[in-house]
DNA sequence: ACTAGCCCCTGGGAGC
DNA sequence: TGCTCCCAGGGGCTAG
């Protein structure tokens, strides 16, 4: 599932390839009466809007805020006589939630293919070579693909269809509700244990792991992440966040960063569905210590003063944790 | 103002 | 082989 991590190698991805280009055109094959998504592009009446709006606009910029991708595009032609957008310059607001990713390059329309067959209204299939990465099943749940001026496409690929794609004012894009909530990042330089500290007393009595996954408090921490932060901290997942010690916020600082920077150094998280923009898988799964490592010894090892390596006796185990799966060591995390 | 719990969605895996 | 059932979970929403 993309978290801050995968969400980051996305938005890296599409600063290199997409900035400059222009919209030509957009197609979906979502199509919704649920009232939760009708401010969303899977709304038939909202896809309208939101293709006049972005047609023959140039991406001028993309950014990631905590889980949200921002596509920043100039202000769209209009014919001469007719007065300017209303709002001005727009941007694309994208969440990935759980199964989302986005993918650039070439694509046909491919009628037979496996999503097709599988019941989708439409298929999209990269116009590569059989043995090409983007033949990858997770990425054939293809609902929403741009037209670029290269000839190339970004589409929105999404087996579970709960991402959300929709389109803000680019000067109120941080004010709206969905921006206008989340906590610093914790991967920017200024975010210290002085900030840990203060973002934690929003929640003195959560347990750790639940306020740690609580986008208003630490922004882009999802369920993967909060585990192996927790793990290589040694704290257990259900502890107040008002019991921890200095010594323990220290290690949570340190861990936070340095795991989400190995996510990203990985190219993310791919033990699911996560794939880059190229279709490629990160490698982030491989180093897991704690998530979905049910059953496992603890790999955690220590040298001790004689020199001489000692392994943690403790075995991984699962707990549902505010309906969320945690996974954590019997023994060293407390 | 809080929080627990439901819901969205669908492929994959287990069990029979 | 093929059916049913359950699971994964971010975040919006609602009921308490």
């Amino acid at each position: 599932m993309p978290e801050l991590p995968e969400v980051e190698t996305t938005t890296r991805g599409l600063k290199k390839e997409i900035a400059g280009l222009k919209i030509l055109d957009v197609w979906t094959d979502l199509n919704t009466k649920d009232k939760r998504k009708h401010d969303t592009v899977a709304d038939v009446k909202y896809f309208k809007t939101f293709k006049k709006e972005i047609s023959g606009t140039k991406i001028i910029s993309v950014e990631r805020k905590a889980k949200n991708i921002l596509i920043n595009l100039s202000t769209p032609p209009r014919p001469t006589g007719t007065p300017p957008s209303k709002g001005g310059d727009k941007t694309i607001l994208i969440h990935l939630k759980m199964t989302g990713h986005l993918l650039y390059g070439k694509y046909k329309f491919n009628p037979s293919s496996y999503h097709h067959r599988k019941g989708g209204a439409g298929s999209w299939i990269p116009d590569e070579k059989a043995n090409s990465p983007l033949h990858d099943p997770y990425n054939r749940f293809i609902h929403v693909v741009f037209t670029l001026s290269n000839k190339k496409h970004l589409a929105f690929c999404d087996m579970r269809k709960f991402g959300k794609m929709t389109l803000l004012d680019t000067k109120t894009a941080h004010d709206t509700k969905h921006l206008n909530n989340i906590g610093p990042d914790p991967l920017e330089k200024s975010f210290n244990l002085r900030t840990l500290k203060e973002r934690l007393l929003k929640k003195l009595n959560g347990k750790i792991k639940t306020v740690f996954m609580d986008q208003s408090v630490i922004a882009g921490i999802g369920n993967i992440y909060s585990d192996e932060i927790l793990w290589r901290s040694g704290v257990h997942p259900e502890r107040k966040t008002n019991t921890l010690k200095e010594n323990e916020l220290k290690l949570i600082l340190k861990s936070t960063k340095e795991l989400l920077n190995k996510g990203i150094d990985f190219g993310g998280d791919s033990m699911s569905d996560y794939r880059n923009i190229y279709g490629l898988r990160g490698e982030f799964q491989l180093h897991h210590e704690a998530y979905r490592c049910t059953g496992e010894k603890c790999r955690r090892s220590r040298v001790s003063p004689r020199g001489r390596k000692k392994y943690c006796k403790g075995v991984i185990l699962r707990k549902i944790i505010n309906g969320r799966s945690a996974h954590y060591c019997s023994n060293h995390q407390k």
